[in-house]
DNA sequence: GTAGGCGATTTGAACGTTCCAATTTCGGCC
DNA sequence: GGCCGAAATTGGAACGTTCAAATCGCCTAC
């Protein structure tokens, strides 16, 4: 049975003590070791190592006036999908590069969420935050503003175009890549899946959209499209209503992993062999396209992360806000729905079963 | 350009000027109201909220040599599943009911995990830890105990049988709802899709067993059983293997969610509805079981969250271990691949397209 | 020989809170 | 009116750190 002894550790007066300089010294070490001659620095430095001395993150807290935090909302009832999941644990990843942790919150259903954003700042348990759902009814970046609180948003914050301190992926650049793989490994005509433009966000449907419309243009494949909303069925419906317009040999590029995966099952059920006779990419690199073998346009989540902590460091420094948001290329992974050879595995791969 | 400005945000001394006070009563107004007579507490009171005063996190900590936070290791390379994200999202919301907030960290790969550890102690960046990843060979429990450091494992700590700070679905417990269900909906035989014995954790495939065992032989509806790895195209492929022993108006539970997809995709290949024709039970309540139209046996996330919140909760106070650790009864979702009458739609829904 | 300068180090104070001990206030009682 | 005990309130110190200013030791220049 472990007690609550908790027997002091090691602060920096004990490390001061052990190694005969004053306190200060040994903060001059950890913090401007240029300020210390290198025999002191060395022997402070073996002191430390040898009692594991840290310093504690409350107390340099109190005296900068800052937490070195960084809060984070989790919208828990919406279940989130897996983009949030990645988005949080890359932030979580990156966040000590930044001398900073996370403290993730959720809203308990009852106060509007600004008071949860108020009453982290006030108890001194964040300095900032970064959230990733911006939508554009979103009162959250009026209010962060007009209280002086800084934050950075993962996607363009609706209500406020003039402000910088966002990072996206660049949907645009995610469909040509999704169009120009497809016509590499041999497409003929790319379908496009999105959504409809009455979502929250009508600017992230509009940007995928819009890539998938140049890139096709100016490779000359384009083909029929069609939209959902982010719900499996209506992906499956929408799906089969534009595969009544394709052929073997065609491709669709969807706006998200689960359209795409609305696709496969209308694929399966129509006995196409996705990944020969059709190609399908999808949008996110979430866990789902991992896991059914979809082709799909990773997100940048490590570099998302980076995007969003720089720019809470910038605005706590004090530092300017930058010309214009973070636009992040995102990556292609291929795989199976892309796959022509059939050698890798697409899930659903019904008619491949039949094969067997 | 927001700036840093930062003006000093309200103190203890700033409420105890205003009301006329000292701080130490301010103080007792928020931790000790009964210590303060009613008319002095409402004036302190009043002010406090005038002012929006909020007691700051670090000096708290300081005087009192506690984080108020507890530490949540996030295992970001292996993506986690969505398990994981619902254990965090519970935890991020049931944590202020304990006075403490989460903080979420991640091994660098570079560090043995302990390090960490052992890090966040030091630097009083937490109090107490709590994992949800607990295997064979896992050094942390170990490790923890031997340092005193309070932490509450969601899973038995394997590799410590004497362990009582834990909490865990019951898995038994939960094959038999699930078993119960299908008998309930008129499916005759019941088999069973499970996880070999040599994962890294054979105890939770082995109660999830059991529970199938025990439920089909005190109801009489036993059948066949397979196993597979927590992977789509094994499950697919075992699952594909059981239904050979299976006919129409039979059933399978399943050790996961994930294994429940798979037969889905069997049953779907040989043109079995799922639903009328073959019930599938899944395990976990996570968001693929939401997605697909699965009957799940839904993890108590909330019971878990306070379980372990509990568990370091008592562990900080000095209270004495439990005798036991937490055994936590799930509960039955049911959806439409448990729904005879056909109304709801589970995907893939091959078979029920075809026939529109 | 001493003033001046420079780098290394130390001292004192403060960040906001709460514990502990001391002090004041209050109501009741003789 | 004065005294007692309990209740309410206050002052001082401390938690661990770092900033700003002061001090120390050493070297150079006059």
């Amino acid at each position: 049975m472990r007690s609550t002894s908790a027997r002091p550790r090691a602060t920096i007066r004990d490390v001061a003590q052990a190694a005969r300089v004053s306190p200060q010294t040994v903060s001059n070490v950890i913090n401007a070791p240029d300020r210390v001659r290198p025999d002191t620095r060395t022997r402070v430095l073996a002191e430390i190592e040898r009692v594991g001395y840290r310093p504690s993150t409350a107390a340099r807290g109190l005296r900068h006036q800052r937490a070195g935090a960084v809060g984070i909302e989790l919208n828990v009832s919406s279940g989130g999908g897996d983009v949030g999941a990645l988005l949080v644990g890359q932030l979580t990843v990156r966040a000590p590069s930044y001398g900073v942790h996370l403290v993730p919150f959720a809203d308990d259903e009852v106060f509007p969420m600004v008071e949860a954003y108020r009453d982290m700042v006030r108890r001194h348990l964040v300095d900032a935050f970064v959230f990733a759902d911006t939508h554009s009814g979103d009162p959250r970046p009026g209010w962060l503003l007009e209280h002086e609180i800084p934050f950075a948003s993962f996607g363009r914050p609706y209500s406020h175009p003039e402000l910088t301190c966002w990072a996206d992926v660049d949907g645009h650049a995610g469909l040509t890549l999704a169009v120009e793989h497809l016509v590499e490994r041999g497409f003929e005509t790319v379908a496009y899946l999105g959504w409809p433009l009455h979502l929250e966000d009508p600017a992230v449907a509009e940007d995928r959209h819009a890539g998938w419309v140049d890139a096709t243009a100016s490779l000359g494949v384009g083909g029929p499209s069609g939209t959902s909303d982010q719900e499996l069925g209506a992906a499956v419906r929408a799906a089969d209503a534009l595969l009544d317009e394709l052929g073997p040999g065609d491709a669709v590029a969807c706006a998200s992993d689960l359209l795409a995966l609305g696709v496969l099952y209308a694929a399966a059920h129509r006995g196409l062999v996705v990944g020969t006779d059709l190609g399908v990419v999808g949008f996110d690199g979430s866990l789902l396209a991992r896991r059914h073998g979809l082709t799909t346009v990773v997100q940048p989540f490590r570099d998302i992360a980076d995007s969003l902590l720089g720019i809470v460091r910038d605005q706590l420094a004090g530092r300017p806000s930058p010309q214009a948001g973070h636009l992040l290329r995102p990556a292609l992974a291929a795989s199976a729905t892309t796959d022509r050879t059939g050698t890798s595995t697409a899930y659903p791969q019904i008619p491949s079963l039949t094969r067997r």
